[in-house]
DNA sequence: GCCGTTTTCGGCCCGACTGTTTTCAGTCG
């Protein structure tokens, strides 16, 4: 049986829980979690590697028995360690390990003692209080795992959007607290990561307690999860987890860096600072007992002989080694952006008419936005049909001639890909267009090989310029259909197509893994908001902030061109 | 289990907080 990337990632983090539980070398255990990360950020499925001849083994932290291992679970699906394994030690624990408070030795005690080894059973062990009767274990150990539990049945990972929603009035209370120097999201939310586990807030301040107790009257706050005078970590009623630290303001640089992570990529500048007999921590980074650096991220990249790293970056993804060679990418901003090539209006299911998307698009600085309505077969929105299309035509040149030529309203429509890979709309009409968003909105069920021919089909189509949405995919909710974007991103290639970064917030789609899969083969992507009402076109910055963190520069982004660029690009020959 | 501009063996990031302890192990980030 062939397994996915996602698959064999999971295989290896069971292995490594599973190892670790039962007190294996810690290193061993964190050989194996590596992996599991470093093939989970694979942009290409390792059974075409291995089919390749790639040697797995030139992977960081991927030595020869790993990448056995690896290829193994890619042909085979199996691995005789894993059996082995499972024989003494259950499975399930490693869903223990999730729970937040109960690690891997605690999971081995619950097991040992009272032969736990699932969620159910934990449950119960709690509601028979055997739990706090065990040596070492006490009454608040209990009601931290109880806790846990509760938790771990409701969690979820919030969306980027979300968490920058919950964070502005937070970050704003926290600003009134006394002595407040500086103040900044860490963590995930700084790497602009699509989903936050928690909210990393980093203060300097002369005095932590007082920013603590603060921080604790915040009247969002539905329980307080830990509290020091340095730390504290408490749940919103969102349930979203909120971690504030507060250092000194000669250590923020070096506070910065490291709640910003991601822990390997901290784990390894700390690795590069010993090779230089240098050691860094959340203080600062010190030779012997002194001090040398840290009250700001450049100048501790500089001491490690790196060019500054932006946090987007930060995913121990090839950025060290290219900074130190000085060939990181320089990111697109937002200001490169010229218009947005995907939107709607209120002859659809857009809620805004064509001019208030129009004076939305102008108010931004932009120089054109593309409307692109849905096609006839999309009832539900009340696709156009080439009647009503043609009447939105008329409408657009009729704006277009007040607009002068600072702004241009571009002539376009969200087309549906049909079951055998034909467009929903005849050619003679999509050739009076300047452009053609192409999506997926039906059939999501297809397998692998069909889905991928169907979309392929569509581009010989040559009015398809743009792949709208290019997985299917809906954070949290929806899985991608199956599809081989690596053959897809070819064919756009050889055909002058694009893909499109949509920026929903619930969509984000292409990861940041496939965006820069996308930049390695050649193929520019159109950031677009896909907003379906004016406010919507704020969507843009979400969709730049994963673009940066797929390594995409303003030239890998089709809508940072001017829109005479922009029409030569779209023209196909 | 990985890795090497001192190394093919002996290292492997580092500190805060908590709870159950009488000095520290477990967990987290």
């Amino acid at each position: 049986m062939i397994m996915q990337n996602s698959e064999i990632a999971a295989q290896l983090s069971r292995l490594a829980d599973l190892l670790e539980i039962e007190g294996a070398n810690p290193f061993r255990v964190r050989a194996y979690r590596n992996a599991s990360r470093t093939v989970a950020n694979l942009p290409k499925p390792v059974i075409d590697l291995v089919a390749e001849k790639a040697d797995l083994a030139e992977l960081p932290g991927i030595g020869a028995d790993l990448a056995d291992k690896i290829s193994t679970l890619a042909n085979t699906g199996e691995l005789i360690l894993l059996k082995e394994i499972e024989q003494r030690t259950p499975a399930l624990l490693s869903e223990l390990l999730k729970i937040e408070g109960l690690g891997p030795k605690h999971v081995k005690v619950l097991y040992n003692q009272l032969g736990i080894h699932s969620l159910a059973e934990l449950k119960r062990a709690l509601g028979e209080n055997k739990i706090c009767q065990l040596k070492g274990f006490g009454k608040k150990t209990a009601q931290k795992i109880q806790t846990g539990l509760e938790r771990f049945t409701a969690r979820r990972r919030t969306k980027l959007y979300d968490a920058i929603q919950l964070a502005r009035p937070l970050l704003a209370y926290l600003r009134t607290a006394p002595g407040v120097d500086k103040l900044e999201m860490a963590g995930s939310y700084r790497r602009k990561k699509e989903t936050v586990g928690d909210l990393d807030i980093l203060v300097t301040a002369p005095n932590g307690k007082l920013i603590v107790d603060h921080f604790i009257h915040y009247p969002e706050i539905s329980k307080i999860l830990m509290q020091g005078d340095t730390r504290c970590s408490v749940l919103l009623h969102s349930q979203l987890q909120v971690d504030l630290r507060v250092v000194p303001p000669i250590s923020y640089g070096a506070a910065l860096l490291y709640f910003t992570g991601s822990k390997a990529h901290t784990i390894s500048l700390r690795r590069l600072a010993l090779q230089k007999d240098l050691k860094i921590n959340e203080y600062g980074v010190f030779h012997k007992e002194k001090r040398i650096a840290g009250a700001s991220e450049a100048e501790i990249y500089e001491l490690l002989g790196l060019t500054y790293i932006e946090p987007e970056l930060r995913e121990l993804r090839g950025e060290i080694k290219a900074s130190r060679l000085k060939q990181l990418p320089r990111l697109v901003v937002q200001q490169d952006i010229c218009g947005d090539l995907h939107s709607h209006t209120n002859a659809t299911d857009g809620e805004n008419s064509l001019e208030q998307m129009a004076k939305a698009a102008i108010n931004k600085g932009y120089q054109y936005l593309a409307i692109t309505d849905h096609s006839t077969s999309l009832k539900i929105a009340r696709g156009l049909d080439t009647r009503r299309l043609l009447a939105q035509l008329e409408e657009i040149d009729t704006l277009n001639a007040q607009y002068g030529s600072q702004f241009t309203l571009l002539k376009a429509i969200e087309v549906d890909i049909l079951i055998d890979g034909s467009l929903d709309l005849p050619n003679a009409i999509l050739e009076k267009l300047d452009l053609r968003v192409c999506a997926i909105h039906s059939h999501f069920g297809l397998a692998h090989q069909k889905q991928t021919e169907r979309i392929i089909r569509a581009m010989d189509n040559p009015y398809f310029n743009i792949l709208a949405h290019p997985t299917g995919r809906l954070i949290n909710k929806r899985q991608a259909y199956a599809i081989d974007l690596e053959r897809i991103l070819q064919a756009a290639k050889e055909r002058g197509c694009f893909l499109e970064l949509n920026a929903q917030p619930d969509r984000l789609d292409l990861t940041d893994i496939h965006c820069r899969l996308a930049k390695d083969i050649g193929v520019k992507l159109a950031i677009s908001t896909d907003a379906h009402n004016a406010n919507q076109l704020d969507y843009m910055q979400l969709g730049v902030y994963q673009a940066r963190r797929g390594w995409l520069e303003a030239e890998n982004v089709l809508n940072t061109y001017n829109l005479t660029e922009l029409r030569k690009l779209l023209k196909r020959d």
